[in-house]
DNA sequence: CAGCTTACTGAACGACCGTTAAATTACAAT
DNA sequence: ATTGTAATTTAACGGTCGTTCAGTAAGCTG
């Protein structure tokens, strides 16, 4: 009812930045980056609408700062699963994990990057879509390792890159905190299906080299 | 630059109804439900915005019409397949090659339906989500079948249901008309990884009893 | 041709939106 | 205490949106 206190508590500009950056993540992925509005934002980061153009640009400059950092992130710890890994196949199972533990953890990023990225404008849609780009490739040239080492049918790697990208995204739509099964046992599913498929054991029934 | 004839041609209710909801279709898909403006239907359909109101309610009954008729009509051909195949296994081989299909011929009516739904509000959600249900459904009783049946290992129908059906959707986002591959081998790469996982070879190595 | 219904138009209303300019306050340094 | 500046507010502009309503033209019926 209150309308808060008369004037917000000042902050330093990288604090401010960081509630408003929060505030925006929460209302993109509650209402959609179109329906979501400057004064909303505003209203849950504690400030005035016009305060936002003191930190910010403009609206989607929220859009594109959230979706850079979120991608950045993303590839990031993707990569690292490749580095650490030993061998394609062992790289593929951690990027799995890894994946789906991300979608746990920000899964408004995700929902943000997928519904709404088509709205940027111009060449700042380039580069994150360049880093959409890395991670697929991050995929494909795993399936491509194994494909040339004749440990896997010869399927095309970016098709079956996509497709496994989009069943572990689709995690964002249905996965429910609350749910019957955790995180870890619906990472245990998909990555059974991923590598084993629906009529394959996964993990166990693997005929591969590095089994462990 | 010309803004048309000055006065629409005169048509019976129901093509004109089809015109507009053709031309919504359009327009929700290209610049997603909350962007799209009555007036721009308007304008596809050949028609004043007013003269929307004289055929539908308001936006969002234009939404509910495309998505509630889209809905329907998907089930309705999975439903098909359980009912024309024979055995579990037929079934979600018919079910995982339709699904494809539908999606090269309505991709915009699922676009819709995945990104748009959310902003129905009230009672008709419901009806719309119990239709997404009984499509998951199609394929949980095929997949509770084949589980209780031994033929694949145990692993919640629910979970891979959903898995399966995120692969198929994200066609969608990826699938290009005028791409390297068809739709038809699209199928081929995605329905072997389903059923034969990235390291098995799919449809050829399935050691089922109704292969074909 | 007259009259009635049906399909459509023209014009506007009220609401909300992103954004901006100028005023104002909070705070650190002096 | 005073000043200077950095952070925020107040107020408003222009624009677009969904929607409404009174009027108008089209086309059938007699």
């Amino acid at each position: 009812m209150a309308t808060q206190a008369r004037i917000a508590t000042r902050l330093p500009p990288a604090e401010r930045r960081d509630e408003i950056l929060g505030a925006a993540r929460e209302v993109f992925a509650e209402r959609g980056y179109q329906k979501a509005s400057m004064r909303e934002i505003a209203r849950r980061a504690g400030i005035t609408p016009a305060a936002l153009y003191y930190h910010f640009e403009n609206k989607e400059d929220l859009l594109i700062i959230i979706l850079e950092q979120f991608s950045n992130d993303f590839y990031q710890s993707l990569l690292s699963c490749v580095t650490r890994a030993q061998g394609p196949e062992a790289a593929l199972r951690s990027m799995l994990r890894t994946h789906i533990d991300v979608i746990g953890e920000r899964r408004k990023d995700i929902k943000i990057l997928v519904e709404d990225k088509a709205h940027i404008e111009g060449q700042k849609l380039g580069s994150i879509m360049r880093k959409e780009r890395d991670i697929l490739n991050l995929y494909t040239s795993c399936l491509d390792e194994l494909l040339s080492s004749g440990r896997i049918p010869g399927r095309s790697p970016t098709v079956v890159s996509l497709g496994i990208i989009g069943m572990m995204n689709s995690l964002y739509h249905w996965y429910r905190e609350d749910g019957p099964l955790g995180l870890e046992e619906l990472g245990d599913v998909l990555l059974g299906v991923i590598t084993g498929g629906v009529f394959g054991a996964g993990d166990v029934a693997i005929p591969a080299v590095t089994a462990d």
